[in-house]
DNA sequence: CGCCATAATATGTCGGAGTAAATCAGGAGA
DNA sequence: TCTCCTGATTTACTCCGACATATTATGGCG
């Protein structure tokens, strides 16, 4: 908090993104949604510490040069997300930690705009190696042929574009979510935007050690190979060697610093 | 969709909500959220499909009696939980089921407004019985001396009132929720609100069954020994029986009937 | 010294005006 | 006849200024 937010977005209306197509899907395209990404992330970041209470909002809105109805929306929307709470003559103030809904995509996003929390991707991945050997088994149990279709086409391109690319990692999710939905559990594909922050933060810090120390093809081919026999106890056991192997690789590339 | 909506609400501004000091805590406080609120559970009830186009900005917002500023806010918010999104010319769209946040505290609450969905109340539970047993794990390696105390307090609070009463089903879920607290994991702990959830219903629908066929008790008891004991297996184990009874009884009175 | 009425202040709500953008219709060209 | 481009229309988006409401702070009264 201290003085001031270092305020960029001066008088941008729109950051035109692009050409137009909307391909490269910016953090957010109205107005509103962008000052809720700013501030957001403000809060994040821990730039607006829980209990700190925002300015006004008529010398807010003015010193983001934006209307305060924008302003209002915009905490609005940190409001839902539970990062913010705002009363009459008291003004705003950011809520505790708990409040926050850390499983909400968009906070999800916000909370690895910067530098991420090495403490709360931790955290993510330790739900994870708790969901995804149980969403292993159950997917088992219950997976529909297309189900294991979608299996195979993410592993394909799994194995077409390697992780180094975005293509592969973007195949990895595919591969992980669609376990997810093999589930039909409905709250636990909701889980997927979460789980999917994990995976893609895993290869990223593989990325960073340079390493690469093992070709995840064959273990996520096991894992496929248990769902698509049906076999509950091998598909939780081979996910649970799976994500076993990613924690420990991400543990060790943390432990070497988080920059 | 249809015609209109059987419009309440119509010119009360605040409900007053009792005396002073937010006890009870209704849906919305200010005018768009009590917005937020109608508009939430009716698309989670249904009343709004997926693919459904809401009416123009102006036209609605007069149909419900608000500004259009308060009735932007109340679909900003629907737009942050991922229910809704809204284009120029196109209109405001519901999304389908796959974006909504539903471990949302406030979507969550919105879905169980009306009759909630059997096949929703499944899922979650589903989602209990693999979490908790893992957090119970991490809450015996973990617990400090104040998780273990804030436990046992939860559990006198349960022998004290049982769980007829509301405040018997709270200390029910404030056993719950300080296991989840007691594993050091945030992630774990913003799932304690579906979670909650779902113990929740768990003891509503033992209710309905006028059963009540087995003293909880002991069962807690047990978890809570294995956690002050440092035992993660036994602990595990512990609350896995626990979710299993619980799963059990949930579903014989759901296949009862949901109303 | 404590309680209650009053005033000050910031959020909440309202209504209207103007801007930007996406869709649809129409026309020119192949 | 079909395709592509261009314009017009509709709708959400943004801005503005005012009033209403609720909460806190203040000061007087018992």
């Amino acid at each position: 908090m201290t003085d001031a937010v270092p305020d960029k977005l001066s008088d941008q209306r729109n950051p035109a993104e692009g050409a137009k197509g909307g391909a490269t899907r910016g953090p957010g395209r109205r107005l509103h949604g962008a000052l809720a990404h700013k501030l957001g992330t403000a809060i994040l970041s821990g730039q607006y510490a829980p209990g700190d209470v925002l300015p006004g909002e008529v010398a807010f809105a003015e010193e983001l040069k934006v209307s305060r109805s924008a302003y209002r929306e915009a905490i609005q929307v940190l409001t839902a997300k539970g990062l913010v709470a705002s009363r009459p003559k008291a003004g705003t103030k950011v809520l505790p930690r708990e409040r926050w809904n850390l499983l909400d995509p968009e906070v999800l996003a916000w909370a690895f705009a910067g530098e991420p929390d090495v403490a709360f991707v931790r955290d993510l991945f330790e739900l994870r190696s708790i969901i995804e050997p149980a969403a292993a088994r159950l997917a088992a149990l219950r997976r529909s042929k297309e189900d294991v279709r979608l299996m195979r086409e993410a592993l394909a391109a799994m194995r077409r574009h390697t992780l180094t690319t975005e293509a592969g990692r973007a195949a990895d999710r595919d591969f992980h979510d669609a376990i997810l939905r093999a589930t039909g559990n409905h709250a636990m594909v909701v889980l997927s935007a979460s789980i999917g922050a994990a995976v893609h933060w895993t290869t990223q810090f593989k990325q960073r050690t340079r390493e690469l120390p093992r070709n995840p093809i064959p273990d996520h081919a096991r894992v496929l190979d248990a769902i698509a026999a049906g076999d509950a106890d091998a598909a939780a056991e081979a996910m649970g060697v799976l994500v076993d192997l990613a924690l420990e690789d991400t543990r060790s590339s943390m432990e070497r610093g988080p920059g």
